[in-house]
DNA sequence: GTGGATGAG
DNA sequence: CGCTCATCCAC
């Protein structure tokens, strides 16, 4: 009955409100919102894609197997399926079941059962095994991380000036924006001069757009979408990209605006990025167009696998109606639930009629945002992330709880060697990244897990051993002297990690100058070529430590403190003696004298550097866009708070130890 | 800075 | 499901 009254011809008169609870949909686009160069994100023409990787797990398995791309793959995770690619998926396999390994072979004897890499006690690197076993491996995801990097990489190089953002290990946003306003006007010259008799100057609505070839740039969401059971609703098979040309009721649909030029050009743009990656690394991708993050998101799932959808502002109103809101990013969680059930809510639409006030009074002065996004509305920014994440973890799970003291011991050193490995490999490509902290996180039986932290000095060299003492001290403030049993999971971190993110070129440049002006000096506060770490470095996992004593002059005089005297500043380092004796401390004295050196290397990579390297402090993330709060509290909704914005360089003196 | 909670994938 | 990552907040 409303259905007639939503059926209107917008195009007649103003082209204004396709829907009263979707406003601001069809704007008036001018000269001047076309010519603007900084409207962010209130610009009409604003076009964002996400794009996501295709079963990645599964899709990186086929890949490094070089298998045909119709063949059929799980990865399991012991006995849980991670991944199902969507051959397989035609089986009717779904993430959630377990199976009987046995009888899936028998039953789909083309099926390819892949289990992720893993630790082995023993291996120093993760590998491919074929007797996994939890009670002894553990899990590595590196290789998926490293071919993230590689895809995120090519969708750069393809992209050249857009904003990009990687948002987790297979997908990542872009704001097409400025590189769409471009192509704009160089394909449609006519737009770069504001017209001598244009009524209201640069504020004169544009011209008509030209009529938009959709074909080839994926499947245009269908403004009026046909009743549930008949057509090709989702999971129908359909060789046409764009499928809206069939339908007989085409005529309704309002007429393309210049945003629409706008999304079909973004569309072109990942179309072309999407085939690169394809064609070069073999991962299949699927994309979404939009006028916004969370609409793009949305759109990229509106069909897959190796598609491309685009939601037209005209789409809108009845796309997001009957969707579940919980399918929303940031409303999946708790936060969702809790809407759902003060409202008795489950869909977009029966969340219209709420009004902003309502809203807010039940959750909060933020909830504007879930009041514009219920409406198409989304601010937030694509924003540039730094290359290399912010922490480091490894964890494990134990399926069967520690019973012995040295059983956590153990994990953590498997742990740590972890960490070494991801760290080191980190810094191939940014040399002197460091962890500010390092967590060790322990969880007894069903209780919360509890954590320890602690300051992780610089070091250039990054060995299991360093990572493990670190490890092993935090487990015993953690679980103290009480027997460690029962401990069900045991996770290790690295947080605060960041370095130089300047140019690649400044940095290695950079770190060369300081080398060689350092060998000029005949500096022989390098010790590298003695340290006990790094013979111990090369033998994997194995925890034998026995104790050395250093090279003659490692010593001080002073036989019964540790100790040592720096040639450079004349210092003279002594091991503290505050914590008990232990086989894992017993390299303290050369790890404090390399941390001494790096102290000293870093103070001069400071010194030179004056302006050519940033040392980049923790940058504060501006909340003041309407993003969600991810992090909710629990009870009731709390207001929040402006932080004052932390300055964005930091003295490097503070991630040190003072030696 | 520390430790916990929430959310996404 | 197990393993990650990020961000926020009270302390």
């Amino acid at each position: 009955m409303a259905l007639s009254s939503l059926v209107q011809t917008p195009w007649k008169g103003k082209a204004k409100a396709l829907d009263q609870d979707f406003e601001d949909l069809d704007p008036v686009i001018t000269y001047r919102h076309l010519h603007a160069q900084n409207l962010g994100v209130r610009d009409p023409l604003r076009v964002i894609a996400l794009c996501d990787s295709d079963a990645f797990y599964a899709a990186c398995e086929m890949v490094r197997l070089g298998v045909d791309k119709d063949t059929p793959l799980v990865v399991l995770q012991w006995d849980a399926m991670i991944a199902i690619n969507y051959p397989a998926r035609k089986y009717g396999i779904s993430r959630l079941k377990k199976y009987n390994l046995k009888e899936l072979k028998e039953k789909h004897p083309d099926l390819m059962i892949v289990h992720v890499a893993t630790y082995k006690e023993g291996e120093k690197e993760p590998g491919y095994w074929d007797d996994v076993d939890t009670k002894t491996h553990k899990v590595s995801l590196d290789h998926y991380r490293r071919e993230s990097m590689k895809i995120a990489a090519m969708f750069k190089e393809c992209l050249p000036g857009c904003e990009t953002e990687k948002a987790s290990i297979d997908e990542a946003f872009f704001d097409f924006t400025k590189c769409v306003r471009e192509i704009i006007l160089e394909r449609y010259p006519y737009l770069k001069q504001v017209p001598l008799d244009a009524p209201d100057g640069v504020d004169t609505r544009l011209p008509p757009p030209p009529p938009i070839a959709w074909d080839g740039l994926g499947h245009v969401i269908p403004v009026n979408p046909a009743p549930a059971g008949e057509g090709n609703a989702e999971g129908t098979p359909s060789n046409q990209e764009a499928s809206a040309s069939t339908r007989t009721d085409e005529a309704s649909d309002p007429p393309c605006t210049w945003h629409d030029v706008a999304l079909s050009i973004g569309a072109e743009l990942i179309n072309k990025a999407r085939q690169q990656v394809y064609e070069k690394l073999g991962y299949s991708t699927s994309a979404g167009i939009a006028r916004n993050k969370f609409l793009a998101k949305l759109t990229a799932s509106y069909k897959k696998p190796n598609s491309q959808s685009i939601l037209r502002n005209a789409a809108i109103p009845k796309y997001l109606r009957p969707l579940p809101f919980q399918k929303i990013r940031f409303l999946g969680g708790k936060l969702g639930t809790a809407i759902a059930k003060e409202f008795e809510a489950s869909t977009v639409g029966d969340l219209l009629s709420i009004s902003l006030e309502e809203m807010q009074r039940k959750f909060g002065e933020d909830s504007i945002w879930i009041y514009e996004v219920l409406r198409g509305i989304d601010r937030s920014e694509v924003k540039e992330k730094s290359a290399v994440n912010k922490s480091m973890l490894a964890s494990k799970n134990l399926p069967t709880p520690i019973t012995d003291a040295s059983e956590g011991l153990h994990w953590i050193r498997v742990l740590a060697a972890e960490l070494a490995l991801r760290l080191n490999e980190a810094r191939e490509t940014n040399p002197n990244l460091w962890p500010k902290s390092i967590v060790l996180h322990a969880r007894r039986g069903y209780e919360a897990s509890r954590s320890k932290q602690a300051p992780f000095p610089f070091t250039r060299e990054v060995t299991v051993d360093t990572i493990a003492a670190a490890g092993d001290k935090l487990w015993k403030e953690l679980v103290g002297s009480e027997l460690a049993t029962k401990v069900t999971s045991v996770q290790l971190a690295f947080t605060g990690v960041e370095g130089a993110e300047a140019g690649q070129r400044s940095i290695e440049g950079f770190l060369t100058s300081a080398q060689s002006a350092k060998r000029q000096r005949g500096d022989d506060t390098d010790i590298r070529h003695v340290s006990l770490d790094d013979s111990l470095a090369d033998q994997g996992n194995d925890i034998a430590t026995s104790w050395t004593n250093g090279p003659s002059g490692d010593r001080s005089s002073d036989a019964h403190v540790p100790s040592f005297v720096c040639s450079r500043c004349g210092k003279k380092i002594i091991l503290p003696s505050t914590t008990a004796p232990s086989v894992y401390e017993e390299g303290h004295l050369e790890a404090l004298r390399r941390e001494h050196d790096d102290f000293h290397f870093a103070q001069d990579l400071a010194k030179e550097s004056a302006g050519g390297l940033v040392i980049s402090g923790p940058s504060k993330s501006r909340t003041g866009n309407g993003k969600p709060v991810s992090g909710a509290s629990k009870g009731s909704p709390k207001k929040k708070k402006r932080r004052k914005d932390a300055p964005e360089n930091v003295g490097i003196e503070k991630f040190f130890r003072k030696p």
